[in-house]
DNA sequence: AAAAACATACCAACTGGTCGGTTTAATATT
DNA sequence: AATATTAAACCGACCAGTTGGTATGTTTTT
């Protein structure tokens, strides 16, 4: 193997390892040498790669909202309408199962973003992003007649509220209910109420 | 003063500025030294009222969960019926305002408790106590008609999630939007729904 | 030879917690 | 009322352990 691929295969490794260590004990109880150890290297080679730890874990949550934004689009294309997209959102096999593990992460990041600039600029711009997505395609079923004449902003930050919310909830209680089915019965609700006509 | 009011009162001087801290930079990120001078008082002091950081912690818990059972006590005695108490929940005038400043130790609790044993066994003793709460008062509007044939369980997650993920964004983002407007409008639409009939 | 990739020893800063001693207030004794 | 005794409240120097990060040297590929 030549050296860049080996290069790129360290860095990978150490990302793999710092994703799977963040997963376990958080960011903040995850040392750079256990990282290391867990990566089968060396703290040199770390910091050859990576000027920080922080860096290091940046990259790990860009290379993440990448995965979030296929994920989004497949579940766009795949879609006719706008109440078909959020069918297939809550359909989530793809968050609750190829991702699940990786859900604490990003609950920790959010938390942390409250306090840290750098990391609040990233966040929050990824949040107004799907924010935006939302309000469009809720605006724009509003137009057709399919929604009801609601305040998209605040429909939008409920979906998001729903989404975390859920997450929150199957990282401190996974095993306490089917969340593949709450997540498959949850759209449905929000769409056609609860309220008994 | 007498020595065990001084004690009390230094026991809640010491609670107070934990509180403010934690808020501010995070349990972790909280020394126990900057605790003892955000109080004005010494590491011995300190050690003196509780045996560790994590004591502390628990204690400033205990009292907090207190807090939300008066409130959500209060929410239930001022309601004649399920689709009243949701509404008024959702009111939350109390959650957005006079707690609003706890809500970051709030989340951080509940990402901790995800991995650590003990904290785990008391979030999620209160988790299901109002997780039972929800569902027996979605039985009850069920039985009584004014609730459509759902899932309680679906349901309860459902409406733990989107309070959680509105302290979540707001956390995020507290200027973004208008979360005391969210809050008021989000019940009335979980309760009619989306779709346009 | 040059440069990228990696290893090892090391450090300064900081952490939660301990410990011996001091102050202060309540109580018992004279 | 004055004094001695006791125990809670409090202080701050200190410790052992851990951390992110550095400096310097070695190996490996180009």
């Amino acid at each position: 193997m030549n050296l860049k691929d080996k290069g790129k295969e360290s860095r990978k490794k150490l990302l793999e390892a710092a994703e799977a260590c963040f997963t376990k004990y958080g960011f903040h109880a995850s040392s750079v040498d256990m990282i290391c150890k867990a990566a089968g290297m060396s703290k040199g080679a770390f910091y050859h790669h990576f000027t920080s730890k922080q860096e290091l874990y940046l990259e790990m949550l860009d290379q993440w909202l990448k995965i979030i934004d296929r994920y989004i689009e497949s579940a766009r294309s795949d879609s006719k309408n706008v109440l078909e997209l959020f069918r297939n959102i809550g359909e989530a096999k793809l968050l609750f199962q190829e991702a699940a593990g990786k859900l604490p992460i990003f609950i920790e990041l959010w938390v942390r973003a409250s306090r840290d600039e750098e990391l609040k600029k990233i966040t929050i711009g990824s949040y107004y992003k799907y924010l935006e997505l939302f309000k469009s395609l809720i605006d724009e079923g509003i137009n057709e007649g399919l929604i009801k004449k609601v305040n998209p902003d605040t429909v939008s930050r409920m979906i998001i509220a729903v989404a975390v919310g859920f997450i929150m909830q199957s990282m401190l209680d996974p095993e306490g209910t089917d969340w593949d089915r709450v997540a498959r019965e949850c759209p449905e609700i929000i769409l056609k109420g609860l309220v008994r006509l």
